[in-house]
This record gives C-alpha cells, structure tokens and sequence, in this order.
DNA sequence: TAGACTGCTGAACAATAGTTCAATGGGAGT
DNA sequence: ACTCCCATTGAACTATTGTTCAGCAGTCTA
C-alpha cells in the first residue's frame, strides 16, 4: 500500500536516501531518461525496490525536484549579475553538490514545468541581488527591474545549457567543476563588457521602440509588414 | 545492401520527401523521441520503409539535422543583435517553416555535436551581422568582437530554449508563430534597455578584471580582415 | 505475355522499459 | 519460540522500441 503516499518515510529514509542519491547522479550523468535498473544497480538494490519506496518513476523524478529544490534554495548567493549560472557554477565548486547540479542543469535542458519553477527561482534570486546593487549604486534601475532580472538569469541560464552534452550523453560529475569554471571564465570578459559599455552607440532604438509602445497601446500590429 | 548509402536518392525522393517532412514535424511536436511507428503513420506509410528509405533512425535524424542547416542557411537575414534567437522568430512567422523552427528548436535543446553546429551557424552569422552594425556606427566596437557575438547569439537561443515546452510534451506547430511572437516582444523592451543603457555604473569591476587578466594574453587575436 | 525489378507492406524478432507480484528473510514484539 | 511485519528480491508481464525479412503488387522491358 501507499504506492502514492508522500515521499521520505521515515522508516524506509536509509534505503530510500540511498536511491535518491544514485538516482540524482544517474539522472546527472546520463541524462533524465536513465533506467531504474541502472539506478538500482548504482544504489546496489533491486529496480522493484525504487518502485517500492518511490511508486513510480514519476515520483522518483519528482523527489529528485525536490531535493534539487532544496539545494539550489539552501545555497543562494551569487557574485555576478545574472548571477543564475556564476551561482551554479560556484556551487559546482564544491564538489559535494556536482549531483545536484548536474541534475539540475539536465532538468533545465529538458523542460517543462519543474525547469521553469527552478528558473523562477534563480530569477527571483537574482532580483532580490540586482535590487540590493541598485540601492549599493553599482546596478543602474531598470524601467521594469523584474523583466529585467528575468531576461538577464534566463540568457545566463540559457548560454550555460547550450554548453551541455547531449541528452544521453555522458556528463562528466568530476569535471563538471572545472568545466563550468573554465565555460564562466570565457564568458566573464565579453559579459562585463557588454554590461559595461553599452552595445549601441545611441538610444535611438530604445527610443523608438519606447515611443511606439509606451502610450499604452499594447496590442497593435507589428510595424513590420511580413511578406 | 544500400543500408549506409546516401540519402536522397532520386529514384526514392517522393516517398523519402514524404517521410522527411513527416519526420521533422513529429520530431518538432513530440520531440526528437518521436517514434518512427509515429513518423511512419504520419507519412502514410509503413515503418519498414523509414528504414528502407534511411537506413535507420540515426540516418534519419541525420537527413533532417541538414535539411534543418539549409533551411536555416538559407534564410539568413536578422533585424536586432543577438539576432539568432529573432531569425528564428522571424523564420517562423512564415508558417511554411514552422517544422524547420521547430525542429531547430528541439535539436538545441537535445543539445550535442548538432546543437553545437547550428549554434554555430548562428554565432557566424551574428557576428557578420555585427560587424555590419558597427561599420554603420550602430554598434559599439569591442575588444573581442567574436566572443562577443557569441556570447550574445548563445544568451538569446539559450532564453528561448528555457520557454520550450518538456522534451516529451505537445509543441503545437500552428501556435508556434504567434508563441515566439509574443515572446520576443516581452523581449525586446528589457533587451533594449540593457543594450543602449549599460547595466553597471562605471567601468570598475572591467578595469579591474582587465588589469588583472590583460598581462596574459591581452588581444593577440587581431579582429579578422573580412573575407 | 513472361519475367524481373523495386517500392512497399505487415508480421515477427530482439532489446529494453516500467511495473507487478509472490516469495524470502531477518528483526521486533509478545 | 512463535508470529507478525516489512524491506527486499528476482522473475515475469506488458508495452514499446528499432530493425529484419519474406513476400506482394505494380510497372517497365524484352
């Protein structure tokens, strides 16, 4: 019985603990379509076991969203703005947490709703952090500083998933570390710059498309006429 | 015999069109799990013939990964820097081509060797385009006109793969242009404001990130003379 | 008309998946 | 010592997958 019942009963927590673990590496390194059956194996149990104490795939999934959940909000602090990814990456420093990482950057390649709640999450972050150097006078205000935290943590996420192997590729847990390290420090330079100096030469862009849009017509046609 | 041979030969093209276009419909909509069982019904046909026709289901990605590059290739044209992600928008605002946009969609998100390609391809194409902007005096030089255009292409693909839908979920072909439509508008105003208005207050976290990198190797890569 | 070529089908096969279930075994409680 | 409990196993079941293969049907050639 209980097949659906709450995840992490006490009774069963070593046994069960033991599963989540293998299974957020597996789901790391071979990405999130890796049987129970390697899982098992890795957790040195049978694959019913993980049916037993989970219910079912799904919910062994949705354990690991949490846990990630978890992590990722008992490790907030970022240095940079759109911090998202330079917190991943230094959370990855610690090697520690290169499973839950891991996982989370495949959660985030494969979409759907859990990502957008783990991007919802870095967003909010990164906000609350851009507010704090907007008052420090380090980050210019923004018209619409949620749209602009959003945009912002959503490239930086964005970048870093394109840097990703492929689905059932493997993913190195060992070298995640130094590989998100080394992909931050390529992007470090061009990203100050850009947040730097602006990239365009005028505000003749933003203020054309200001004007077109800011007298509250909001739903008008594409200047553009397609063809 | 014939099972590695090229795609598209010519006695085949009717039937292996069909199966083509089929295929990257249903790669594009269910993603590129889609079944050939799937493909097969889609195209009217039997699913022995996907495999008489490509050999098997890798060959068959592989026919749809190029003609996704030639479509994309083909239709190179862009309005705003980080233009990949708006080519794509723009690409699919002619329905005609939704299946390729999507597909290309799916493919960044499966990640791999193609993704990597096709961001390529858009790296490229970016950065002429850039180069463009600044002969016109639009766009800010850089110190690393190539990082930068990478940088920007990678942030904007990557931020419309974060709105993609879960690898096995419903893409709905028919809503696909007006979904990027309104994505790339709720775009354009934050992105705007971030280009022509720098997002930090003065140069200080550059300088010093430069002063402390530049002693190695400062710019020995001299900005290409266009070929 | 006979024969051959070939695009094409549909059944069958092997591999893999998640899930079910009866059986086991050891520990706790009485 | 006996019994109950429950974590645990391992085999089996079902579903789906990519792929194979023998053969059918239509068309072109001689």
């Amino acid at each position: 019985m209980a097949a659906d019942a709450p995840l992490e009963d006490d009774s069963t927590l070593v046994a069960g603990e033991r599963i989540l673990r293998a299974a957020m590496r597996r789901f790391a390194v071979d990405g999130l379509s890796a049987s129970l059956r390697t899982i098992a194996e890795d957790a040195g149990v049978s694959a019913g076991l993980i049916i037993h104490h989970f219910g079912s795939r799904k919910n062994l999934l949705a354990a690991c969203d949490q846990r990630a959940l978890e992590t990722t909000r008992d490790n907030k602090e970022q240095l940079l703005t759109g911090g998202a990814g330079v917190m991943l990456a230094q959370l990855a420093q610690a090697e520690r947490y290169a499973p839950e990482v891991g996982y989370v950057l495949r959660r985030l390649q494969a979409g759907g709703p859990m990502a957008q709640q783990l991007v919802d999450d870095f967003v909010a972050d990164s906000q609350a952090y851009m507010e704090e150097g907007e008052r420090a006078g380090t980050i210019r205000p923004s018209r619409d500083p949620a749209a602009r935290a959003r945009v912002l943590t959503e490239m930086a996420l964005g970048a870093l998933l394109l840097q990703l192997p492929a689905q059932r590729d493997h993913l190195d847990l060992a070298e995640l570390p130094g590989w998100m390290n080394t992909y931050m420090e390529s992007l470090i330079a061009p990203l100050l710059e850009i947040y730097t100096h602006p990239l365009l030469t005028d505000s003749s862009l933003l203020d054309a498309y200001l004007a077109s849009h800011d007298r509250e017509a909001p739903e008008h046609d594409h200047p553009e006429g397609s063809r």
